[in-house]
DNA sequence: CATGAATGAGGGTTCATTCAT
DNA sequence: TATGAATGAACCCTCATTCAT
């Protein structure tokens, strides 16, 4: 009988997984807009499954990205605690965003969204990983690496939006602008 | 009757106008794949209307971006007669098309998309934009101002990608991240 | 003063000439359904034209296809005075109705059509044709041709449909079975 | 739980077949152009739901008449085992035929019809019916009853035709012309 | 009389969301 | 819990018809 329970339990984070998966992967293909149905389809589900775990789309999308939010923050974490300058720390970890972000395409275009029902990812981004860039700058600031002026916010959109991609512009163009863009973010004397 | 056909003309193009104004004012609300419904409504005329003046969703885009993009291309023209050093030249002219894209906010997503509906935007960018774009921008390398790696197609896409707004990343940190995005462009030694 | 009168009366009659000139062109093609702006813009006049013409799409058909009706009643009176056999009259008028009838394409629906707005066309034929075919008909009974069973009116809407063509079902096919028809009215001893 | 997904697809089908039956009244009411919305509405259904049974028209109308159609094969196959006049045979199969073509009427208008979207009926026609035909005609002829130029196609096609009703040619008309064709269709010698 | 711009009803189609089983 | 059938709102687009000039 527990068992039972055990294995419904299993059950149904298997298929939350499945969906999370799906889902991430179908983002990639049509953008987080994508029918319910595909994402249903594509996880072997039901469609009625998709709205019991993720009743509104935005949770699903906050639920995708979640897990890669984590470790950019960790990441975050890490590289303060690691020897390097200040400024080498924020530009490995923005490379790390970016490589999140071209990752995952459509994502840059879901952070930048004003549409309602993605308020929570971009509430996500905010609470979590906004403090994370801020106190990388901020040692940078402190080191003399980084422009005072600069907000991690700002930044942190900015990089957003330089990382949706399109026909001729591509991953490695992406890398390229964000690493111009954090050039011309050192201090101007 | 001369004058009554006048008129009649007058009529046509206030209506033509009415529409481009209300199109630009619902792209920039509910961005350019807003309902045309929305578009005639805005415009106080009947939905045929629109059709009977865009046949297309993406002639009506067009019409809408058309002049402004036009008048980039003549700025850059009279920026490269003028006695200003190139980089500064590069730097005015990127200037004014932000500006352009801040205020008409809805065409950076637009630029971007993949949708093929806007395929004919995208057209009007790569056939007048960019090479005027790219004069400037071998000005300014030759000029030993800007980086030659740097392609004006790739620079004009990461321009519009950060004039994407939202809240809380306004025109002015477009603008802001635009200038030092430029500053990453000059050569490196 | 009067000549120019005359004139604007010879504009009228022109422009009614060139819309049943188009109309019958695009009927051909579109089939009878067709919209009425393709038929203004082939006769190269305005819409409100063709509605002052015909204010009714069913006025325009009837127009249309008068001529050809009259003609068919014409041939049959003058059938019935040549000394050929009430049979031989009877398949002849047939042959031409046929002609008629595939040239037109598209009337061969219209005819059958219950739509309405197509009452119109099917009351002249009634009116005009039927009698005249009757006539032959009668001619051929008397004559021990003709099953006297056979009604004008069953065998022209049987004719006129056979006459509606389709792809592997051209002229020659509804020749062909028109004519063993035809056969098959002839009397059963 | 058997039980219950029993129901469930007991409903289903009792679904899809309200809207066949909804579909074959409308249909003849109105012909096979008939708005989906009407025979959504006739059927007591969703939109929706006629589009998840039937993704397009087509498939729709050759649902409603394909079962008549295998009907018509099967009795054809059947008529050739029985000792009859290949002729005779051959006569009751059109019989059936047109029966099934009057009681369905508009399925006349559908067959005869060019619109691409009925293709697939056209197609279902020629790959059963037509071959059951052209057995039943080869018999005839080679018991020279039947004339060897008539072609199952254009005999069926012209059958077809005749069984386009209307106000003033009812069933009983188009089976009186079809006899006779079918009688025009003997050899003359 | 002729013109053709404007209107808006009408019909197709998609998809988010609910809910009985 | 999972399923997926059903629903219907929302969009798209076409064209018949009117009417000011």
């Amino acid at each position: 009988m527990t068992e039972s329970i055990g294995a419904r339990q299993a059950g149904v984070r298997r298929n939350r997984e499945a969906l999370l998966a799906a889902a991430a992967a179908v983002f990639v293909e049509q953008g987080v807009q994508a029918p319910i149905r595909d994402i249903a389809g594509r996880a072997g589900v039901g469609l009625g499954t998709v709205y019991r775990h993720f009743p509104s789309r935005a949770e699903l999308v906050t639920a995708v990205y979640r897990h890669q939010i984590e470790e950019c923050v960790a990441l975050a974490d890490a590289l303060r605690q690691e020897p390097v300058a200040p400024g080498e720390a924020l530009a490995r970890w923005i490379d790390a965003f970016v490589e999140f972000l071209v990752t995952k395409h459509g994502l840059g275009v879901a952070l930048q969204s004003e549409d309602p029902s993605l308020h929570t990812l971009h509430t996500l981004m905010l609470d979590e990983l906004v403090p994370a860039c801020a106190a990388l700058i901020e040692a940078g600031v402190a080191a003399g690496d980084i422009d005072p002026e600069v907000t991690a916010y700002t930044l942190m959109r900015a990089v957003g939006n330089l990382c949706i991609l399109g026909p001729g512009y591509e991953r490695a163009h992406a890398r390229d602008m964000v690493a111009r863009l954090l050039a011309g973010c050192r201090p101007t004397r």
